[in-house]
Parts: structure tokens; sequence; C-alpha cells
DNA sequence: TCTATTTCGGACAAAATAGTCCTTTATTAT
DNA sequence: ATAATAAAGGACTATTTTGTCCGAAATAGA
């Protein structure tokens, strides 16, 4: 469904949310070895993340990743899916042709329709900050 | 969400499906041109079908791809889905846990439940049948 | 039987995705 | 200032997916 790279970047901006409400930054190595997932890999994904200003980043010693409140409240994971993996992801035809559309529907695409709007539904009304506190009451988990 | 050989297989199943109600084989060429795939990979897709007994073929002057109206009667997506994607496909963690599971969930877990169970009624409840008759009654597509 | 047609099957090639490595830059503490 | 720490960024490599090419095998018709 998704890419490697969004993955980790879901998984990436969660640990780090979770750490920033208990006040922590958090190192790249800390989120690599938090989410299992390779490290260098992880760096670029980080890298697009700040550049798009989800995260924060600080050089040096102390420094890390970060992610303020106002963030933590107002991102959904359809923001994060957006940056990493474009937003063609979800809007495409399941049988691969050309567009969806309703004009020139291919043969499941009025039934996968309501299922796809489920979908663009639970990611952008999905917000870090109840992924992150499902994270302790729910006892969810970001690696293995 | 499916693989672009799996998304050839299933428009090339329709095709034939489609052609075999009409009492007509089909060859490679006509599929590929049909369904608006590249031929050679189409042909090692259709291997495929064939070995699994989805669809029968036959070599030589007047031969080509067919399917029986038993198989179009009992053939499912899921099946086709299951032959060329495998079945990890539709239950692997959204985002990316080796695995999925209720008892060590990821954040999204709970809340992708339903849109995947919904996602693999429509795999095991759609036939052939059913979508070989709304080609042309509800004018649907599989090329652009 | 000979030839044309069409699938089968294996090896190969291209492109996209996933991932690594190393140097530079910024920051902090000594 | 200097040294240590940690992200940024670019070039490179590996793996998987997607796709091509070509000869062999089967079949039908002349
Ligand atoms: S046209 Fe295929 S899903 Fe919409
Ligand atoms: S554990 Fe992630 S979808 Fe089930």
């Amino acid at each position: 469904m998704f890419s490697k790279g969004c993955e980790y970047a879901i998984r990436s901006v969660i640990f780090i949310a979770n750490k920033s409400t208990e006040g922590e930054r958090c190192t790249l190595q800390e989120i690599s070895i938090g989410i299992d997932s390779p490290l260098a890999f992880t760096a670029k994904i980080l890298q697009r993340l700040t550049k798009s200003d989800i995260v924060t980043s600080k050089k040096g010693p102390n420094g890390g990743f970060g992610i303020s409140t106002n963030k933590i409240n107002k991102t959904t994971l359809a923001e994060i899916i957006h940056i990493i993996d474009g937003s063609a992801v979800l809007n495409h035809c399941v049988l691969g042709l050309d567009q969806c559309s309703d004009t020139h529907p291919c043969p499941v695409h009025h039934k996968f329709l309501p299922i796809r709007n489920e979908i663009l539904q639970l990611v952008h009304y999905t917000y870090l900050k109840e992924i992150v506190s499902d994270l302790s009451i729910l006892n969810t988990y970001i690696r293995t």
C-alpha cells in the first residue's frame, strides 16, 4: 500500500512525537533502533520530513529530532503520506488504468470507491496526537 | 495496491472471459492491445495463469487463450490476486511491521482492520461472471 | 510433409525502489 | 580554539520489479 520509505516516515514521526511529548529530543540512531529501520535510509526520509517542516532537527551535541506540540495536534497521516509517496498513491486505479474516474471506470471502480473513501477518511482524520496517546493506552507498537 | 503484473492479470482474464462468453478464443496480441499492456510481459503473466488453470491455452494457428464457462462462474478476483501477488499482499501491516496481528498491533491496526475486511470481501465475492456482465451493462473499461 | 502461426520457457536488460558510505556543516562543551 | 557530536547532502551500490528477446515446441492447414 505504501512505500518502505513512507512506512518508516510514519513510524519515525510517531516515535519522535512520543519522545517530544515527554519533552525529549531524539537522535537518528535512537529512532532507527526505536522503529527497527535501516539507519542511513531513515536519515534520508527524515531529511525530507525536516524540509517539509513536519519535524525539526538540530545538529551537534544534544541535537536530534523533535516535533512541536502544535504539529502533533495538527499533523495527520495524510500529510506524511503526501510528502513521501505523493498524492497519487491513494488515488490510483486498482486495475492500473491511467486514471481513475467515474466517467471511464474500471470494472471494480464502483465497488472500490467507498472503500477508498474510508481509507482517505482514515488518513485525513487521524492526527499524531491521537496516535501518540494510543501508544500507551491501547498498547500499540511501532516496531516488531 | 497490486503489482503491475497483477493488474495486467486481472484485466487479461476479464478480456479473455469477455471473448469466451462470445465463443471466441483470443491471442496474446489481441489481449495486449485489448488491455493496453506490454506484450511480452503479459505473455509471462498468462503463462502463470495457464499453469494455475485459470485460463486455457492452445498453440498454433487458431490457437490462443480461453476460459471455460465454469471458470467464469466460479473464479474470483481473490484467486487471480493470490496466484500473481501471493496471499501476503492484502495482509501486510500498513506501517510495515513484520506481521499484522491483534496482539501486537501498529497504531493504525484497529482503524484499518475493518477496511481491510471490506477489501477482502470485495475480492473474495467478486466473480468474473459479474464483471463480464458489468462490462456491457455498466460501461466499464479495461483499457484507457 | 512443409510452412505459418501461436504459446512456452529461459536468459537477458532496463527502471524503480531500497539502502549504504563518506564528506561537509553546524553546534555544543571543554 | 579545539574536539566531539549529530544532522545534511551527494554519490554510490544492491535488490526488486518490470519488461524484452529469441529459440523451441506444438498445432493446424495447404
Ligand atoms: S477506474 Fe479503476 S478504481 Fe477507479
Ligand atoms: S499491525 Fe499494522 S495493520 Fe495490523
